[in-house]
DNA sequence: AGCAAGATCGGT
DNA sequence: CCGATCTTGCTG
């Protein structure tokens, strides 16, 4: 199958989010391959979007999320979870897709605890690394939007942009 | 230097 | 509904 290229991520995140719903997320362990369907996304739009940790502005942290897409984005919440993301747009425009979902495994947290994404995954580029890449899927697919979750926070409008895209059908 | 809160999850 | 568990950004 076809490894999407960075031209893929250097897009606005509110095409990219959705255009991930159906792809194949590959993980590599030991030249052991296992792939999944992607099945729900979210998308953190730049400086402006106050759920979006680039709202913060350029720190350690999401130092990152300013690069050129196509790389990862991972950090720690409440302590033990990892949250995978992807880089998009291009660089010093900091936006992000969190993947909450793949097939089988729903939840962001618990998804990264089965693939094993940590700290590491940092910077990763989705391009050349060998250990995780995006493939083409092969079907059309159908999906939902709703609000984002976990982020009331953020007050309005942000808490109720529909930027969560969910995986309703395969076509 | 100290602190409150967090893009979650599983058990009551 | 509540606790686990620790990094982060903000305050002082």
């Amino acid at each position: 199958m076809l490894r999407l290229s960075s031209d893929f991520f250097t897009r606005d995140v509110l095409d990219v989010a959705p255009d991930l719903i159906g792809k194949i997320l590959v993980r590599k362990v030991k030249s052991e391959i296992q792939k999944f369907i992607i099945t729900e996304t979210e998308a953190y739009r730049g400086r402006e979007d106050l759920a979006c940790h680039a709202s913060k502005g350029l720190t350690p942290r999401t130092e990152v999320m300013f690069r050129e897409g196509g790389v990862v984005y991972v950090y720690l919440i409440y302590g033990m979870y990892w949250m995978l993301n992807f880089v998009t747009e291009k660089e010093g425009n900091p936006q992000a897709v969190l993947i909450r979902g793949i097939e089988n495994y729903n939840g962001p947290g618990k998804l990264t605890k089965f693939l094993g994404i940590d700290k590491s995954f940092y910077g990763e580029d989705l391009s050349i690394s060998d250990r995780i890449w995006i493939e083409e899927g092969t079907s059309k697919i159908n999906y939902k939007t709703t609000p984002r979750i976990g982020i009331d926070y953020a007050g309005e409008p942000w808490k109720n942009k529909p930027w969560r895209y969910v995986l309703t059908s395969i076509k």
